[in-house]
RNA sequence: GCGGAAGUGGCGGAAUUGGCAGACGCGCCAGCCUUAGGAGCUGGUGGCCGAAAGGCCGUAGGGGUUCGAGUCCCUUCUUCCGCACCA
């Protein structure tokens, strides 16, 4: 009798599958369905640990499991490989961003091999190939083409440690993501931007179709990122000057309460209207201070509503009532117009600015139901809808009624006009770094921005690059590569130095999988055609914006441009939780990390898949445990232990013509136990993925095979090895290599991986007998076996007349008698 | 502040449709086996009362609906996540 060693059986298969090739996905193949499941690439850096093991764990069963149900399986790897950490290395250790890239993938390749997942390993793909980043470039010309690419100044955040731009999405609370220390400051610069403000509408629309495949929360807060808002924008003229402010509401129907316009400091028309106004100096170091103030969210919600009034009035276009101006620390300059209409009755922030400068506070809008308002008696602002009052011609009015009518008057009158604002910015995608791909325009001093033809892509990145972490792009510092001829005149031109956000990498590289060697094209639209959308997805929750919205805007580009025909790449999203230790995320920098390699060597992979699976429901956060995990080697070995007792006698005996109902009780029994197990765990594969709990039902089922033991005894060969064959083959999506071994112990020589998950068979699964409760009063008194389906009469005589009952009911009053088939009885007694 | 998720033994968790709360595992206790055990096997393990049979209490707190509530409704609290002076 063998031992189980995974040290020696993981290699073995593993090799198998390779050698077989068995998880080759076949392209085009109509005989079977298609299912593309696929996990978030990795970013190869540090070390591979359990909490990245476990979202490729998720994705292996689900895989595996697919297989056996028949389906053509496309399940791929490939490396996000361009990013700052290469290139941080590369300044620190003085060794080549390519170098430090690749070694880290050979080595995230060897633990993912290590680990036997079900990649097919032919379509692995690396984003720092030109290969692939020829792609990004070719996409970048088909935008710039179609207006969504473009040039324009902006000012960008700019973080002093990265000298480089961060995206507004890198910007946390005002600090740069990367370094939460680090202040980010406003710069401006000439800059690339992907227009996916343009999609807004859309990427909001397209979350309907999303709804059952998509957790809640990531649509969510997708959602509020966009940030749509439907308002009207009114213009207040200056009184005594040729200027208007615009102020952007969005609850225009209070605007007879109107007691002051405020604008934001970084306002651009504020010159203007402090022109000639007194104690100019105090007023510029008052502003440059609110400029400054910090924009960190905790600091926010505690700053103190401050301003300051500018000596000038507007007139307040519906009312013609004159109402000052001033500027408030509140208000944003980047958000609406800068300029807001100040409504102390009816918003909170406008209520505590005219606490603290005693503006009036003018109730336009009570309540439908309850006390009307009354000025003194307000502690805050009422924000609700209601029937306007004091409000001229619209008096009566509900808050919707007067915010169409008002909107569609001051429309007319040409002072407003109704208006949606989002959130959403658009994506500014040029990055002062080396490590990227790099954008293909030249400068040319006569034909000024060329963008490069398509016969001319890749732009490679050059090799001999100066690294320092400073000030522009590397790029700029290479002449030879710098310095080209311009598409259109042939005349000198330098090439563009910034690359491209890597998020533009990440963001068609699934399209990639279905064609990965395509010299003439990013894929060809056939195979995207047949392998999309992506069945499922698996990654974490902290790229539900970021990576998952500019997947989506690709795809609508990508569609728009007729190379793909659905208008959502991912039909099915799934979010598994963080692996923990100590209550914190693993991380190598908290040092609190369980090594995937040092997992496989000390127990094997397939106890460390298993214990991943089992330890909690994917999409919670599982804190690992090494005592955990010894019980999953333990169940491993005690599985392996069984199986292995009964295998050698069990070898020659088929089970085609097995008797599946069995003869004697015992056999009935585990056959019985069998079908009961496959029903739950194939439930828990096709809705829930809630692996944690069907692990436990096949510890329940070994168990019992345990207890039934001598198997020798009453059990026919053929009918031991079947339920044999579907204990290994239910384990097999989650500790595939034991699987493996095991049903070769069982006499098998086609592998595990090419079997069908076994048919769960209803007649064989129903116990003959049920166990019924009987409650008195709700209270559990009693227990009764009797035959299954036992209709409700008799259940209900037998309950009365059971002996444990009859002296508990005896001077009680029967109200009633509650009979659920097959589960209880409840006598109701007053 | 707004939005979302969650709160069950010493711990991870189970209870899928309102029907025996605590499956399965970890840990712990007792026993067997062993020269030995970080191996294996058997039994026990929510709290309180009890020798036992059995009884009472118990799913964050309070209230409700129901024959029956971890599950549904109202309410309070706590934790985590996202957004945040967004007009």
């Amino acid at each position: 009798m063998a031992e189980y060693d995974p040290q020696k059986i993981e290699p073995k298969w593993q090799k198998v599958w390779e050698e077989q090739g068995v998880f080759h996905a076949i392209d085009g193949d109509t005989s079977r369905q298609k299912y593309y499941v696929l996990e978030m690439l990795p970013y190869p850096s540090g070390t591979l640990h359990m909490g990245h093991m476990r979202n490729y764990t998720i994705g292996d069963a689900v895989a595996r499991y697919k297989r056996m149900r028949g389906y053509n399986v496309l399940h791929p790897m490939g490396w996000d490989a361009f990013g700052l950490p290469a290139e941080n290395a590369a300044i620190k250790a003085g060794i080549h961003p390519s170098e430090w890239t690749n070694a880290n993938i050979r080595e995230f390749r060897r633990v993912l091999r290590r680990f036997g997942f079900s990649y097919d390993w032919d379509r692995e793909i690396s984003t720092c190939e030109p290969e692939y980043y020829h792609w990004n470039q070719w996409f970048f010309l088909r935008m710039l083409e179609k207006g969504i690419a473009f040039r324009r100044k902006s000012k960008v955040n700019w973080c002093l440690d990265c000298a480089t731009v961060l995206a507004n999405e890198q910007v946390i609370d005002g600090f740069c993501w990367r370094h939460e220390t680090t202040r980010v400051e406003v710069k401006e610069l000439e800059q690339w931007f992907l227009r996916i403000t343009q999609y807004s509408d859309e990427l909001l629309a397209g979350m309907e179709q999303l709804r059952s495949g998509w957790p809640e929360r990531v649509l969510l807060m997708q959602q509020n990122w966009i940030g749509k808002s439907r308002g009207t924008r009114v213009k207040f003229p200056i009184e005594g000057m040729d200027l208007d402010l615009e102020v952007f509401t969005t609850r225009v129907d209070t605007i007879y309460g109107v007691s002051a316009v405020l604008i934001a400091a970084g306002h651009p028309k504020l010159g203007r209207l402090l022109e000639g106004v007194h104690g100019r100096a105090a007023i510029d170091a008052r502003i440059k201070s609110m400029l400054q103030q910090s924009t960190k969210a905790a600091d926010i919600a505690t700053a103190e509503k401050d301003g300051f009034f500018t000596g000038k009035f507007a007139v307040n276009p519906f009312s013609g009532e004159k109402v000052p101006v001033w500027v408030g620390n509140f208000v944003l300059a980047e958000y609406g117009t800068g300029a807001v209409m100040c409504v102390p009755a009816h918003d909170q922030r406008d209520f505590e600015f005219a606490e603290k400068y005693h503006l009036p506070v003018n109730v336009v809008v009570q309540p439908v139901t309850g006390e009307p308002l009354r000025v003194e008696r307000m502690r805050e602002a009422f924000t609700e809808y209601g029937r306007l009052v004091d409000s001229g011609p619209y008096v009566g009015l509900t808050s919707e009624q007067a915010i169409d009518k008002m909107t569609s008057d001051a429309t007319s009158k040409n002072f407003g006009n109704g208006e949606t604002t989002y959130r959403l910015k658009d994506w500014g995608i040029s990055r002062q770094r080396y490590w990227g791909t790099p954008i293909p325009v030249v400068y040319c001093d006569r034909d000024g921005i060329v963008p490069l033809r398509d016969d001319q892509l890749p732009v490679r990145l050059p090799d001999n690059v100066a690294l320092t972490g400073q000030g522009q792009s590397p790029l700029a510092g290479v002449p030879e590569w710098l310095n080209t001829t311009c598409p259109k005149c042939g005349g000198p031109a330098r090439r563009e130095t910034d690359t491209m956000d890597t998020f533009v990498d990440s963001s068609w590289y699934f399209y990639r999988y279905t064609d990965p060697h395509n010299s003439s094209a990013p894929f060809d639209k056939s195979k995207v055609a047949y392998w999309f959308q992506i069945d499922q997805y698996v990654g974490g929750i902290t790229h539900a914006i970021l990576h998952l919205l500019y997947s989506r805007f690709f795809c609508k580009v990508m569609r728009d441009m007729g190379i793909v025909n659905h208008d959502e790449p991912i039909a099915r999203l799934f979010t598994q939780g963080m692996v923990q230790k100590g209550g914190v995320a693993m991380s190598k920098s908290r040092g609190n990390v369980v090594g995937a390699i040092e997992m496989a060597d000390k127990y094997g992979c397939d106890t460390g898949r298993m214990y991943t699976l089992f330890a909690a429901p994917p999409e919670k956060d599982l804190e690992w445990s090494e005592q955990g995990t010894e019980g999953s080697a333990r169940f491993l070995n005690r599985v392996f232990r069984l199986v292995d007792k009964h295998g050698p006698r069990l070898k020659g005996v088929s089970s085609a013509a097995v008797d599946e109902a069995g003869s004697t009780a015992k056999e009935k029994l585990l056959v019985r136990r069998l079908q009961q197990t496959l029903k739950r765990v194939t439930d828990d594969f096709e809705t829930r993925w809630h692996f944690n709990t069907s692990i436990a039902l096949i510890m329940e089922l070994v168990n019992d095979l345990v207890a039934q033991e001598p198997l020798e005894q009453e059990v026919a060969p053929a009918t031991l090895k079947h339920v044999f064959d579907g204990l290994v083959l239910m384990l097999s999506p989650m500790a595939p290599h034991i699987a493996e071994e095991l049903w070769e112990i069982l006499g098998h020589s086609d592998g595990v991986y090419s079997q069908k998950w076994p048919a769960y068979r209803e007649d064989l699964a129903r116990e003959e007998q049920v166990e019924i409760v009987i409650q008195i009063n709700g209270r559990v008194r009693g227990k009764l076996m009797v035959d299954q389906g036992l209709d409700q009469e008799q259940l209900r005589e037998r309950a009365l007349s059971d002996p444990r009952i009859v002296p508990l009911i005896a001077d009680g009053h029967l109200v009633k008698v509650v009979v659920v088939p097959n589960k209880l009885v409840n006598i109701v007694l007053r």
